[in-house]
DNA sequence: AAGTGGTCTAGACCACTAC
DNA sequence: TAGTGGTCTAGACCACTTA
């Protein structure tokens, strides 16, 4: 094992161990030896060792069960982290310049409906539908969404919460290609998010990017870096 | 807090703290107490303490620094887990016949191309084409792909790898029209993906889904259960 | 200089499960 | 019943950062 210096000891194995995983040299359903037995052969203590295949295990590198051993699991391109950036972020990360409008605001009962268009060096970039649950989120009601798009104040103004995310393909319908400046039937690509704090929806988003000027990235790299 | 039975301590507290952080008891920014007073106030040693708020600190709730102490993070709605989950398995889990169908297979220099069909209940489900380096995967020349799905074959023949996903939407030209039996410039979901081991390039998969047929679902649910 | 988190150890007991 | 992983503790030393 190559030791890199300033790096933790349960650091310095995980990587090690998770190149024998990665490479091939610990193939799919290899048993690997007892966590007493690596602790001994990397001179650690057993909590050390532990650690690391812990991680790895949640990781979904290794699977482990008592009295029968460590074995390296199957992968499974399965999951893969999705980056959700903010829009403002997502244009500015590209050197554009980003700006933003507001088309319509409506309040109906306990909703706020909200209309409006991000801009990339004044071209649209993508058209976002948002409906804001007032019974969640009251203060929403008092702020116009004149300057600030819904999804920066919000992000601002809520706690946490957690978010489920529907990707889909649609042709531009007339009104959505007259927003954005495409075809009629364009194909968009549509991210619709909801999100919910304490089993309560907050807000509901739906987000349109024309297909030809956005695509999302996924890597899969199981939630350890290296 | 509650304790719940048949579950370790440091699952009883990570649920706990991480129930202050989703429902706002504790909100970004707020700092919250140290290590050891945590560790007294739940009559748990430092250690088990640590277990706990270093989970929360990778899953991204809270940022810790030396001497200055523990603090709720700013939700940050930006990674999500995209579960992309074999062809096969997706078919039937929605209750539905799966088939599949080679259409072309080419060998040209390194590089084994295929072309082939999945269906679900005989309906066209979503297209594939696929590039497999020899290079890497020298046993894939011997195989003729026209019973198992090369993806199915792939994964089974594959020691871990890692993937890269790139998501958009395109519309439908003649021939995928015809093949997917769509209307010409109907909108479509088309996954890219590249998988990489040690480095090199394995395969290359471009997977098309009509869009009225499918969509992803991705939930942002930072790494740990609950 | 002091205080906090980061890491590591040695030892212990328990729970699950193959035998 | 024996062996392995799961968990927890008490104590220690170090590193970083603020004061």
């Amino acid at each position: 094992m190559i030791r890199t210096k300033s790096l933790s000891l349960h650091d310095q194995i995980l990587a090690d161990i998770k190149g024998n995983i990665l490479n091939g040299s610990w193939a799919p359903g290899l048993r690997i030896p007892f966590e007493m037995e690596l602790a001994d052969s990397y001179g650690v203590s057993r909590a050390t060792m532990n650690k690391v295949l812990t991680q790895l295990t949640q990781a979904g590198f290794l699977e482990r069960r008592r009295k029968l051993g460590t074995v390296v699991c199957r992968p499974r391109i399965q999951s893969a982290v999705l980056e959700i950036t903010d829009i403002e972020k997502q244009i500015t990360g590209l050197g554009l310049a980003y700006s933003y409008a507001l088309l319509t605001r409506r309040l109906v009962k306990d909703e706020l409906s909200l209309s409006c268009l991000h801009f990339a060096d004044t071209i649209p970039f993508c058209a976002e539908e948002r409906v804001i649950q007032l019974k969640t989120v009251p203060e929403a009601a008092l702020v116009d969404f004149a300057q600030t798009p819904p999804g920066t104040w919000l992000l601002a103004h809520m706690p946490w919460s957690t978010a489920r995310h529907v990707i889909s393909a649609l042709n531009a319908s007339s009104a959505l290609a007259k927003k954005l400046n495409i075809k009629l039937g364009a194909a968009c690509l549509a991210i619709e998010r909801t999100t919910e704090l304490n089993g309560q929806t907050l807000t509901h988003a739906h987000i349109i990017y024309p297909g030809d000027k956005y695509q999302m990235v996924a890597q899969f790299s199981p939630h350890l870096e290296g």
